[in-house]
DNA sequence: AATATTTATTTGATATATCAATTATTGATA
DNA sequence: TATCAATAATTGATATATCAAATAAATATT
């Protein structure tokens, strides 16, 4: 244990800066492919459609629970789908704090057109990594996520 | 190969979904540590700091490459650090489109303050994981990252 | 039923990220 | 040397993140 010491400590010092250079790298990589398609929405945006469209009647808390963004994030993307016009928003009877979420015919054509891109670019940034290597990553992600609460 | 398909295409679709998740826990759990302990700097802001007491005379542009922040970001987090008085900037004689950036000492003492803070949040955050899985995340996160370029 | 508590969402304040455009300065070249 | 091209930093616009406080509605309690 003595003799890996030094190597942990190494490791330590740089594995967060890798992983948020890795999820900030695929992101703006992500984000410009997106671009260059002609598509304007986001990833983020992206992502609260589709999970609204695979969840009917889903409330923006179980949204940010879904996609892990706090509500007033939630809040602020939601606006800006209904300005898009991906969204429609109207006040759920059966509850005055919520909103009933709709999808557009606009915003599912988009969600469905992206959704190729995003198989293609997630298959470009894993490419070369072996099924074994990235189980242990998503276990020692997760790991984390549990340590940090 | 076939029987690995189904396997690789799940973890696929949640990889980048536990990177972020991961990084954002962490990021939230290791700020609330340094509120808790009545430090008023960010991690962010922290990091500026440290990099310009390593690197002596270093640009704002190097600064960006090292922390992995574009240049606009950098502008923006060390005006904040110069309001706080934790740096000093004049312009750089040699290179008037350049600033002399030096760290207070307020700036020196906050930044060795949150230092051990820092090492226990990492230690904390990585409790449990072995050195072999913390060397294949880091491998794969490089992969994903020269992926992306 | 009136009041208190809880819950869902919104809003305000501040920090950061990203891209594009601009400014100021320097270095190269015709 | 005057002009052009490259570079460093800033700024503006927009999107998101985070926390705390506020609002509004629903539920529980007395």
């Amino acid at each position: 244990m003595i003799q890996n010491q030094p190597l942990m400590e190494k490791l330590k010092d740089i594995t967060f800066y890798t992983m948020d250079k890795a999820i900030r790298t695929y992101r703006i990589f992500a984000q410009k492919r997106l671009r260059e398609n002609g598509y304007k929405i986001t990833i983020d945006q992206w992502l609260i459609i589709k999970s609204i469209m695979e969840n009917p009647g889903i409330s923006q808390q179980e949204i940010g629970e879904k996609v892990f963004k706090d509500n007033a994030s939630v809040t602020r993307i939601i606006e800006l789908l209904v300005k898009s016009e991906y969204l429609e928003r109207e006040v759920n009877p059966d509850d005055r704090r919520k909103s009933n979420l709709n999808v557009t015919d606009e915003g599912k054509s988009i969600v469905k057109k992206v959704h190729s891109l995003v198989l293609e670019n997630r298959k470009t940034a894993l490419a070369g990594i072996l099924p074994e290597e990235l189980e242990i990553m998503n276990k020692t992600l997760k790991r984390i996520i549990s340590n940090c609460n």
